[in-house]
DNA sequence: CCGCCGATCTTT
DNA sequence: AAGATCGGCGGG
């Protein structure tokens, strides 16, 4: 993997719905205090609209939580879920925008045995990441990871790499978890992929 | 395989 | 008071 480079953030400073089927086979790696990485390819993806979007936490305007998703794209917003789980999105969208791309599931390539260690209540490689909960706690990531800078020429602790091209065909579909704003198909994942969550209840058509 | 429910805590 | 979730449990 000596050729990965970390993708521009010219890339991710557009419309997250534009953006978010093409973050699909990158690699989200996080290094931990011993120099160890853990890494997945990204197979499953939502788009937030911010202010535009009544699902997006930022959609009431800025708060001292959303705050990072209101400045330059290639951050980190992190959040807890259900007060259990940390979450991760890509900021995306011009600075003063809060945009973003929620991650939902990985599949997972570096660093195997310490996601095992940090998810011990999964059996096989596809129960490691295949949520949004999940891969946050298979890589280590928590709340101090927040906007961490994603798109550093030095990677820093956690790092967005630029993907081969998927290959194989990108689907999409309603949100998950969603009331508001749930018509809009803006979760996309790659076809047939083993590690994306809720494979089997929600349908989904090619964009 | 599917659906229900509880855990746990931040944010508004 | 609700929530961008997860995993255990029970039923079919």
């Amino acid at each position: 993997m000596a050729d990965r480079r970390p993708v521009e953030r010219s890339f991710l400073e557009r419309d997250p719905v534009e953006v978010a089927p093409s973050l699909l086979g990158c690699v989200l790696a996080r290094t931990d205090g011993s120099g160890r990485v853990r890494s997945g390819r990204i197979v499953e993806v939502e788009a937030y609209r911010g202010e535009a979007d009544p699902a997006s936490h930022a959609y009431r305007g800025p708060t001292p939580r959303t705050r990072v998703m209101f400045g330059p794209p290639g951050h980190l917003y992190v959040y807890r879920s259900y007060g259990i789980h940390w979450c991760c999105n890509v900021v995306c969208g011009a600075d003063g925008t809060a945009a973003a791309v929620l991650i939902r599931a990985l599949e997972p390539v570096e660093g195997i045995d310490a996601m095992f260690r940090s998810r011990p209540r999964a059996r096989r490689d596809r129960d490691l990441a295949s949520g949004p909960g999940k891969l946050c706690a298979a890589l280590g990531i928590t709340g101090s990871d927040g906007g961490a800078d994603l798109c550093g020429a030095t990677p820093s602790a956690v790092t967005l790499f630029a993907g081969a091209p998927s290959g194989g065909s990108v689907l999409q579909g309603p949100r998950i978890g969603v009331s508001a704003g749930a018509e809009e198909p803006w979760r996309f994942w790659l076809a047939g992929n083993r590690h994306v969550s809720a494979r089997r209840t929600v349908p989904g058509s090619a964009p």
